[in-house]
RNA sequence: GGCCCGUUCGUCUAGGGGUUAGGACGCAGGAUUUUCAUUCCUGAAACACGGGUUCGAUUCCCGUACGGGCUGCCA
């Protein structure tokens, strides 16, 4: 058997979401596994979605998570170039190729002309019952044909699909499929502007590309029998490659986003989006909107019921209904993130408008091998209680057979959950490397050790890379507040003194280490006849403002001597002011 | 609407004609811990429904319901 070749093809149409990262993956992991080899081809096909940014923004991605191509854009490879828009020749020859032989044919209508058809009808399809009646160079004289060629006159090149034809697919995880060739419409393979649509292009590349197995989302199930099609009328049916459509990732379950504290502000956020979307409805409406959404949201168990269309509703209600479902359910989306507050890209994007900006895995703190490790098993499993895969492991226990078929809904709780346990695992020096920048960001610079003692402290109580910061910034600053419920609670003014020699004790203890500082408290607290809990409490939110951290004894050594003193007696006197207010 | 795909705890899933239907996240309770977290223990929680086939169906078949995708000169 030849090599594997597997292909990732994305479009640089904005950023990449992560469901065309968990579809390069299992490509990556494929490929990987068997020894073959991971194609990128960027299908920038379509002049008016193109984003510039996009195809650097995609290599970035795959690259932080470690999917690194081994052909592709700037990778090499002797099947190239990977980028569409630079072979067009080669699709217009093969297009050509398939006029000749009569497997498509040139067409005249408008996209206006078009459009007012299927408003006039909207289950109209342009095939074999009514290309007759369009203006295509089936229908016209020849003379004709040749006329508005000549005179250069805008055209389309379609695939004729032929009538009553059965296309069975076999795919690798849904089996056999079946389609009857007159629910299949003539698809554009060429459009007006000289560039190939998707179906051309990925055929043509697929096959010059010599890819052998085609693993991509489930949206495109439908047109896989096109694209069989396809290589029927280019006559390569021989080496067709093998699919494998991937179930989707849905937004995650309306009932594990929604909480009482969260639901008003998601119900404003999406009262707003509908009126920005809608702009033609009466401000009327727009005021009962949001308190509607707000009840719909409420009932939570009843969310997709509540918003079944009823007959008897008004048509601005039936389009608030109909948001609210996309909204609220169907495939994960980039609006979703946003809305929930969870990252859906990989890395996080800056497009042209305020809008278009999102927050990715990366910076909102994941480690890369965590989220591989997520969406690995999003929607495949190994078959086993295994849940923790290097990437190693994962090449070793894939198979498509595995891949499930129904859709995953997206849980950032599990994400969150593979996150801990890598950070929990993680080797002291690469956590300190992905800690720093977020550290760096609030205008610190530790040192290597420091900063490696200060991750050694904080990682079990960490679940993302940015709450190392968050929970442990009073290594570096100091306390922004201190858990003055607490502090009030235990702090005893005649008791001022005794713990303003314990500083002083502190401040000349030598050396300075967790061990010592133990000893010494230990002892402070023997002499004093006071109870732990009287004390440590108190030195803990001292130093940290808070009653939540790291063990006080390391957390004054790694704060160091004078650090730990002085927060102390400040804090004391801060106890002291509290306690006379009464 | 039409076509296609799917349906096991709230979520991700294992399993498969006879099982106490297993694991993980999350949730609840408990133990350990000066706090938080970690760790450990315990608990609640699922085979969408209706017909077949069968001695027996959650597992196979058919319908229904529900969910999802596609239905562009987008990919």
């Amino acid at each position: 058997m030849n090599k594997m070749r597997l292909r990732f093809a994305p479009s640089p149409t904005g950023a990449l979401h992560i469901g065309g990262l968990r579809t390069a993956l299992y490509n990556f992991l494929l490929a990987k596994k068997h020894g073959g080899t991971f194609i990128l081809r960027i299908e920038d096909t379509d002049q008016q979605r193109y984003v510039p940014g996009a195809e650097q923004y995609i290599i970035e991605s795959l690259q932080w998570f470690g999917l690194t191509p081994e052909e592709g854009p700037g990778f090499g490879g002797s099947y190239g170039p990977y980028r569409q828009s630079e072979r067009r020749a080669t699709y217009q020859q093969y297009a050509r190729q398939l006029i000749d032989n009569g497997k498509a044919y040139y067409a005249f209508d408008t996209p206006e002309e078009l459009d007012a058809a299927r408003q006039a009808n909207p289950a109209f399809r342009y095939d074999a019952s009514i290309r007759q009646d369009m203006k295509n160079s089936l229908s016209l004289p020849a003379d004709a044909v040749q006329a508005r060629l000549s005179g250069g006159e805008p055209y389309v090149i379609r695939l004729k699909v032929p009538a009553n034809e059965q296309v069975v697919i076999q795919d690798l995880i849904r089996g056999e499929v079946t389609f009857d060739t007159s629910e299949l419409d003539d698809k554009v393979l060429m459009k007006a502007d000289g560039l190939p649509t998707y179906h051309l292009a990925n055929i043509v590349d697929d096959y010059l590309m010599e890819v052998s197995h085609v693993i991509r989302g489930e949206e495109w199930l439908s047109s896989t029998a096109h694209h069989v099609l396809l290589y029927r009328a280019f006559g390569w049916e021989g080496r067709m490659p093998q699919f494998a459509h991937l179930p989707l990732i849905l937004k995650p379950a309306p009932e594990s986003f929604l909480h009482k504290d969260n639901t008003p502000a998601l119900a404003r956020r999406l009262a707003e989006e509908f009126t920005k979307k809608n702009p033609g409805i009466a401000a009327a409406f727009l005021e009962k909107a949001e308190p509607f959404i707000l009840q719909v949201l409420q009932d939570k168990a009843n969310i997709a019921a509540n918003l079944k269309e009823k007959e008897k509703d008004e048509p601005q209600k039936a389009l608030l209904k109909a948001f609210l479902k996309d909204s609220l359910f169907g495939k994960l989306s980039k609006r979703d993130g946003d809305r929930l507050g969870f990252p859906v890209f990989p890395l996080s994007w800056q497009g042209e408008s305020a809008d278009d900006a999102f927050v990715g895995f990366r910076e909102y703190g994941f480690l890369p091998e965590a989220a591989i490790n997520f969406l690995a098993l999003l929607g495949w499993s190994p078959g086993t209680d295994q849940e923790l895969f290097s990437m190693d492991e994962l090449a070793e226990a894939f198979s498509i057979e595995k891949i499930g078929k129904s859709g995953a809904r997206f849980d950032i709780d599990k994400a969150r959950w593979f996150n801990q346990q890598y950070i929990m695992k993680a080797d002291t020096a690469y956590l300190a490397d992905k800690v720093r920048p977020f550290i760096n960001a609030h205008g610190h610079q530790p040192g290597d050790a420091f900063l490696h003692q200060f991750v050694e402290l904080m990682r079990e109580r960490a679940t993302t890379l940015a709450e190392f910061w968050e929970n442990g910034y009073y290594f570096f600053e100091p306390p922004k507040a201190y858990d003055e419920k607490n502090a009030r609670k235990r702090w005893d003014p005649s008791r001022s003194g005794l713990f303003g020699q314990l500083a002083t004790t502190l401040d000349g203890l030598e050396p300075f280490n967790a061990d010592a500082i133990k000893a010494s408290v230990e002892g402070f607290i023997q002499d004093s006849g006071l109870k732990f809990g009287e004390v440590l409490p108190l030195l803990r939110i001292g130093l940290a403002g808070t009653m939540q951290g790291p063990a006080v004894f390391e957390m004054m050594e790694l704060l160091g001597r004078e650090t730990s003193v002085g927060r102390l007696k400040q804090a004391f006197l801060l106890f002291d002011a509290w306690a006379a207010q009464v």
